[in-house]
RNA sequence: GCGACUGUAGUCUAGAGGUAUGAUUUCUGCCUGCCACGCAGACGGCCCGGGUUCGAUUCCCGGCAGUCGCACCA
């Protein structure tokens, strides 16, 4: 059997404890599905409630929530049906499968051949007797994959619909109530977290690639002409590293340590909302916990770019298990979607210009993939100490807040400790009861399911009041009054004191 | 989708053609004056379907699922 992998013991814990497992267990499942229990739901709203803090509340950005299922013809305009999708050939012999369009451009010189369609496909494989790369057999007739989930929409199933694989069409449907809502004033940005679908082929490493998944995506519109950021100088500073297209098209191995600004003024960020929005990345991920040594952004190649890109950043993070993965794109999209929408809608989207001219806005877009963000908190933050588990949550995502223990399960201690509890409730924290065990094993049980702080009632607090906070991280406590209790709580969730500042520190033995 | 390996309590495991080992978790007592203490007890399992067999969780075939490799990942 493989050594057991850091993945294995975060994906065990998971399961254990109620972030997250498999989807449709009890009929044996069902491979690129996960569910989130309670503790896994309450950390992905918190990773989406910080994602709207450093993204959407600070720039005073707009919010969106549109239907996942979209008629056909929303597609057709935004390229997806044409581009988002691939001609595959099986060999009969080995059974390997190919991108028939890529076999056909190896073997002849062309270029684009998907463009060309399913047929010509076909075509050009007879003509120049193209065969399996791997064993030399025959291959199938290529198949179209369109990796889209389609439906019916109404009873009669007249019209055909499609889930979307990305939320940001949403944005350019509804770009004119934008463009009102903000005042008809650029830029502006309108941002949605929400469910989309794309029907992998094989969905692998549990919950990386799915076949539902939370996108957390922002379209930020400006003016070509005029395409600078107001907040560019807050993020300028940021050193970020940077594997730019030149680097990838040579495969250079190192990274390029630079700060946004230089990036930016070097050209090798094409935007300064794209360097704003890398910037404001950096520092989000590592608000979640992982360090920036565990970041870097790897520019797309050409032949790997969507079909709307220009030029796009990958944000990618380290895995003990996988090594680099990709959780979030920054692309510059042009005036691609708005321009194919107003083709085919006929609504007119542009913009006028003081000087009279009329433009279409170009777009910005940075996109995150919750569910990997979520593992990646679970990766960046899991410690195997003395034999426990420890998930040192930074405190804005924990989603239990405070543990409340009785020290002992006599003398009355558990019916104080109840007392300190609903208090707690009372006051808005997410709190949790636990007299099960010693008190040392309700310390590790609440460790492991990352509640940063815990309060312990003991003698003292029946004889005055007096209770004790113990730190998961450090595993110091304090001591201070109950009455001091609620007021020190909330000013350590908001940020505003660190745990030493909390009370008294407590020397025990 | 193809190939290799794998599938046993909530979790992690041992094992054999005659329904199963151990640990841990959970629960109940006792204990416990601060880091998974100890004692006693309880709950709980052979992925699904078919075949061979007197008998299959074990062998065979298929499915489903997992890991890895190939392909794919806008």
């Amino acid at each position: 059997m493989p050594p057991r992998t850091r993945y294995d013991t975060i994906s065990e814990i998971a399961k254990r404890r109620g972030f997250f497992w498999p989807s449709f267990e009890i009929y044996g499942g069902m491979s690129g599905y996960v569910t989130y229990g309670d503790l896994g739901t309450k950390l992905k709203r918190s990773i989406e409630a910080l994602w709207k803090e450093y993204f959407v509340r600070k720039q005073g950005f707009l919010e969106l929530d549109d239907p996942i299922i979209n008629p056909e013809r929303v597609f057709e305009a935004s390229g997806h049906l044409e581009n988002f999708k691939e001609y595959s050939a099986e060999c009969t012999q080995c059974g390997r499968s190919f991108r028939a369009d890529h076999l056909v451009e190896e073997k002849t010189g062309m270029e684009n051949v998907e463009a060309m369609g399913g047929e010509a496909i076909k075509h050009l494989m007879l003509e120049h007797r193209i065969r399996c790369p791997n064993c030399g057999g025959e291959l199938k007739e290529p198949v179209l994959f369109l990796p889209m989930f389609k439906t019916e929409i109404g009873a009669t199933g007249g019209e055909v619909g499609y889930a979307r694989p990305e939320t940001a069409q949403a944005m350019f449907l509804n770009y004119k109530r934008g463009y009102q809502h903000a005042r008809e004033k650029l830029p502006f940005a309108v941002a949605q977290s929400s469910k989309v679908m794309r029907n992998e082929i094989s969905p692998r490493r549990g919950a990386i690639r799915v076949r539902e998944f939370t996108i957390m995506e922002l379209e930020l519109f400006f003016d070509p002409q005029d395409p600078g950021c107001p907040w560019f100088r807050e993020v300028e500073n940021v050193v970020i590293k940077l594997s730019t297209e030149e680097m990838e098209a040579k495969e250079v191995k190192e990274l390029l340590e630079t700060s946004i600004g230089e990036a930016v003024e070097d050209g090798l960020i094409l935007t300064e909302w794209q360097g704003y929005f890398m910037g404001v990345s950096q520092r989000f991920i590592t608000a979640l916990g992982m360090p920036p040594e565990k970041q870097r952004f790897r520019a797309h190649l050409p032949d790997e770019r969507a079909h709307y890109s220009a030029q796009t950043y990958d944000h990618e993070v380290l895995f003990e298990t996988w090594g680099w993965i990709e959780i979030s794109g920054c692309a510059y999209r042009t005036d691609f979607d708005l321009r194919n929408h107003m083709e085919a809608s006929g609504v007119d989207m542009t913009v006028l210009r003081e000087d009279g001219t009329r433009y279409v806005p170009h777009v910005v877009e940075p996109s995150y993939g919750l569910d990997r963000l979520f593992l990646s908190v679970l990766e960046a933050t899991y410690e195997r100490k003395q034999k426990r588990n420890i998930l040192h949550l930074p405190r804005e995502l924990a989603p239990y807040q405070v543990a409340v223990f009785p020290l002992v399960t006599k003398d009355g201690l558990p019916e104080k400790a109840r007392e300190v509890h609903d208090l707690l409730l009372d006051k808005g924290f997410w709190v949790v009861y636990d007299e099960a065990g010693s008190i040392g094993r309700r310390y590790a049980r609440a460790d492991e399911i990352g509640v940063p702080l815990a309060v312990a009632v003991d003698y003292d607090t029946l004889k005055n009041d007096v209770l004790t906070i113990r730190d998961r991280d450090t595993w110091k406590q304090v001591s201070l009054s109950l009455a001091e209790l609620p007021g020190v709580l909330e000013a350590y969730f908001k940020g505003e004191k660190d745990f030493l500042d909390l009370g008294t520190l407590v020397i025990r033995g």
